[in-house]
RNA sequence: GGGCGUGUGGCCUAGCCUGGAUAAGGCACCGGCCUUCUAAGUCGGUAAUCGCGGGUUCGAAUCCCGCCACGUCCGCCA
């Protein structure tokens, strides 16, 4: 491990180690983080209060009294029942910059593992533009993807393309039936909005006229059964609507490795398969000539715990074929992880349990998001009220072209001004979705999703854009470099949030929880702000302190861009 | 009816998994700071029965039980 705060805590760790061996005592180690000015690192000595019937703060006297200092501890304190260990700052600080000058771009990486995860995300049916309750999706998941090749793992994201449900099946009979002046007006000039109103007309016909609803039918069984013909005429219908989904997807950028379409695993007949292996189940039941199997004994509850994988035409279904599906990728990768709408669980759960039924061994690691939602209530197709993702692009661009037209008219050129708004808008829109908790609920408010202040994306961009200021007025040489000038106050908590950057990436994909990278770049912008406000560095007249402080800088800068790469968020030079 | 998830100052969020040092931030509001590296910044202030009620514990926002509210699912849909 290259990083000097993690060869710092496990030194720590292993001092603390020792004192209890020597002491003869036995419980495990676990470090935390003191809050403020209470050192670098924790022991709480609570759990062996209550085995040895002592105080808390008896027994961290005792061990402190053991404990070796070694080169990384500085100061060790017992205080209120915890033992305070204060790192040797100077070494911290210089093998930080050390190894953060040795690998710039790399800094906070780890190096590689060897191992493959799919990321599945997305996975929204082509039938019209993504809209904004599942706008977390592809934010989520393309997060996660940047992650875990950050944490140095091979990450391959797909997303499964519903090529042969109802879903397609109307949009394909409108988009063959229909003729353009009978759809609805778009908004937008883009393939999937040009091509929804097929899917809404068609949904209508669909439900009033049933010589419609049964060549809708038609389509589904066909496909269902791999018709090849009926494959690629739903395909060229789909096919627009789903360039449009990339389309926005780049725009907030996000591209997806691989689109794997569902009815690979019907033609490649691994579905049937499946099918053959889950007959063979002891929990397999058959219902006029349909076959499921009841998940009772499993512990799902509800209305119906039945779990239907073939219907009683001998067509397959959904979760049919997405079994097929994660038995396909656990055979090349050795972590799966998809990212859900919380509609889903009860699927996903049924796929879980058929897995396990066939003795598959990678079970997928599920994140489930809320829906964003809209003040008024839900979101409904019906009431008409769908918002877009395109919509919350382009609101998000347009809020931030307005702050930079504010701030920077007669200064920048209009396409200078438009590109800022465009990097700072579709940042401030990926931030907002991931510093808030996957399972939380989001009621989307513009006033708060383009508000540039505080916790978002601007304000961390801003930061940035004031290192790349200073350095745009300096140079940084590594030779001239001395962080031991490096002393205030403000100086030495930034440093240390620097140095606690890889910590953060681990910690965030070992939990699975991007949001910690938010909260962690918000800190670090917090701190260089504070360093901005109290340590001059251009007008410095001490040369040294000066040449430290351009380092400091250029540390920052280093670190706030990584950062914002991990979040898909583009580091701009100014704002 | 049942399963799963959520409930923290006026609003939003972190902390919950792994119980401990004064419940941490943001927005809004009030009051300071631009002749000094872009004030999208910064400093200070007001503001919280951590949904409600029990329990476990030396100690509960955190763990357990019950209740309430909201979201979501319970289809031979996807």
């Amino acid at each position: 491990m290259k990083y000097p705060l993690y060869i710092a805590k496990r030194s720590v760790e292993s001092t603390i180690n020792n004192a209890l061996l020597k002491l003869k005592y036995n419980c495990e180690i676990k470090i935390e983080i003191p809050p403020n000015e209470l050192g670098d690192f924790a022991f709480p000595c609570f759990t062996l209060s209550s085995i040895l019937k002592k105080s808390p703060n008896d027994i961290a006297l005792e061990i402190t009294k053991q404990i070796q200092k070694d080169k990384w501890i500085k100061k060790v304190e017992a205080k209120g029942g915890y033992i305070n260990f204060y790192l040797d700052f100077e070494l911290l600080k210089k093998s930080t910059f050390e190894v953060l000058f040795d690998n710039k771009v790399e800094y906070g990486t780890f190096e590689k593992k060897n191992k493959k995860v799919i990321v599945e995300h997305t996975s929204a049916n082509p039938n019209g533009p993504l809209h904004v309750g599942r706008a977390r999706n592809p934010i989520i998941g393309d997060t996660i993807t940047r992650i875990f090749k950050a944490a140095g793992y091979n990450v391959e994201s797909q997303f499964y393309l519903d090529d042969m449900g109802k879903q397609v099946a109307i949009l394909a009979w409108g988009v063959n039936n229909l003729k353009e002046k009978d759809i609805p007006k778009y908004d937008y000039e883009k393939q999937d909005h040009k091509t929804v109103g097929y899917y809404q007309m068609a949904s209508t016909l669909m439900k009033e006229k049933s010589e419609v609803s049964e060549e809708i039918s038609k389509i589904v069984k066909l496909s269902e059964e791999g018709d090849k013909k009926i494959l690629d005429m739903v395909h060229k219908a789909y096919n627009p609507v789903l360039e449009g989904i990339k389309e926005s997807m780049k725009r907030i950028n996000i591209e997806i490795d691989s689109y794997i379409p569902e009815s690979n695993f019907v033609k490649n007949k691994s579905v049937d398969e499946v099918i053959e292996k889950l007959k063979k189940s002891d929990y397999c039941k058959d219902e006029n000539g349909a076959l499921f199997i009841d998940l009772e004994p499993f512990g799902i509850k509800g209305r119906n715990t039945k779990f239907f994988f073939l219907r009683s035409d001998g067509t397959t279904l959904y979760a049919t074929r997405d079994i097929a599906y994660h038995i396909w990728k656990a055979n090349q990768a050795d972590i799966l992880i998809n990212v859900l709408g919380e509609d889903h669980k009860l699927e996903s759960k049924q796929v879980e349990i058929a897995l396990n039924l066939l003795n598959e061994k990678k079970i997928p690691k599920v994140i489930f998001y809320s829906f964003v939602s809209l003040p008024g209530g839900k979101m409904s197709t019906r009431q008409g009220r769908v918002v877009y993702l395109d919509d919350l692009i382009k609101e998000c661009i347009s809020q931030a072209y307005t702050e930079v037209k504010k701030r920077r008219k007669g200064e920048l050129s209009e396409k200078e001004m438009k590109n800022i708004a465009e990097i700072v808008g579709i940042a401030a829109l990926r931030f907002n979705i991931i510093k808030v908790q996957p399972e939380k609920d989001i009621v989307f408010k513009w006033e708060e999703a383009l508000n540039f202040e505080g916790l978002s994306a601007p304000f961390i961009q801003y930061a940035h854009a004031r290192t790349c200021g200073i350095l745009s007025k300096t140079n940084f040489e590594n030779k001239t470099f001395n962080s031991s000038y490096l002393t205030h106050d403000s100086e030495v908590k930034l440093i240390k949030t620097i140095a606690k950057f890889p910590l953060i990436i681990d910690e965030a994909c070992e939990s699975f929880r991007p949001h910690i990278i938010t909260s962690y770049l918000f800190e670090l912008a917090s701190f260089f702000n504070q360093f901005y406000r109290d340590c001059p560095v251009i007008s410095e007249e001490n040369k040294d302190i000066r040449n430290a402080r351009i380092g400091l800088v250029e540390a920052t800068r280093t670190v706030l861009c990584n950062g914002l790469n991990l979040l898909g968020i583009t580091a701009p030079k100014e704002m």
